[in-house]
DNA sequence: GTGGTCTAGACCACC
DNA sequence: GTGGTCTAGACCACT
């Protein structure tokens, strides 16, 4: 499913985060549907179940997934996220690491040719 | 020197690094600059200096001020090796952040005016 | 039967338990009368039964609705030894929120005239 | 400093995160005053350090207290915490609350006192 | 089988 | 000393 950087400094449950978070925003996990089960993600990383629990129980706080007993993590739809309010926060944050960018003398079109990049890549998906 | 948001729900010690960021960004504060002490800022803005310190520790890290014992916390100058690196990470950061618009719906051309507004300041600046 | 909002920051199944919860506690679903079956609702809401599922297991553990295997969702009459218990969690819960509002310094009279104002909607409707 | 339920289904972190976030309500935590360290905590109680830590990182999370690495945890002082969005939700909560214990039957007499014990308890507290 | 909680014990970076 | 992360192993309630 995916691999961990296991020598780096980042938190291992971070990185199960953000991949999983990658799945759902990549569309290759569907809403409502299921995700490995805690141990048998803990199994195929061969981290600690714990681990994985930690990362899931994150997810359902930010509302990216939500969490059956005794049936599974499902991915949460779209819909059921706070979208306009999230969408203003994104483009703060969005807005702060550009000028960011700005200081450290990187060029406007690199910015704008990556921000293009990423949204003919889902172009292209769209088509499939 | 700046003024917080106190009903804000943002962590203080989040607003402080984001001011004095802005102050270098901007170049208010020069490289080699010395910037208030720990001791000195508390005591103006009347908070805690463990806050002012958590602060400027995350500039530290991000390579924007170094702070030299004894002596105090300097603006870092931008000729360094952890530009580069630095470059990359906020890249990152940034294609993580549309992706997460993408997802969102939020429109491309939205995004792009964004950061050609950031840098059309930049140019008026540059004219003074 | 009641329409959801798929825009909105809740969570799908705790819009559905409130729903579920407004028409038992407004009298339009009455004591052990037959509520819609999870596949059913599911089918009509175009949502997953999971989350039907979920939100009816959570209004069983509150005391409002009982099931019966294999013939469907009952509303639960009031005559109950439950009710005590559950009134005294009620006022707990309104407790510990009054204690966070007065922290966040809720005036008092905001409160009282909110209270008076739930109990005043019922008078009317009584008067049908 | 408290004590917790050993006995109920009700987790351990949970208690332990109500307790803390009674403590600061009710002003006998101040601002910017340092909590029990976690091993400390864990020692007093009797418990695993890590089921402290959990309440603890969830507090932070949720802007109630702030960790400082090496040296503490931290009351979060008022100011930093979103006040109006909060009290609006708490307003929310309260009145669904308030609308099922209608249901109950509980007179509204007996709510209003409560909320009115608990304001007054406050005022003593103002007079000391 | 599943998620959820808890313990015991360990290591790290920081001060 | 402090907070933070991770492992190993256990138990529970639920389906």
């Amino acid at each position: 499913m995916f691999q961990l950087d296991l020598r780096g400094s980042k938190p291992l449950y971070e990185q199960i985060k953000e991949k999983i978070k990658e799945l759902i925003i990549n569309n290759i996990l569907k809403p409502d549907e299921r995700i490995p089960s805690v141990r048998e993600l803990a199994q195929t990383l061969t981290i600690n179940p714990n681990t994985i629990q930690r990362a899931y129980k994150e997810l359902e706080t930010e509302g990216l997934i939500y969490s059956i007993r005794a049936k599974g993590n499902f991915v949460a739809p779209l819909e059921q996220q706070s979208i306009s309010s999230r969408r203003e926060d994104l483009k703060n944050e969005l807005a702060k690491i550009v000028a960011e960018l700005l200081y450290l003398h990187e060029p406007e079109e690199q910015i704008i040719s990556l921000v293009q990049a990423i949204y003919q890549k889902k172009e292209v998906k769209d088509h499939d």
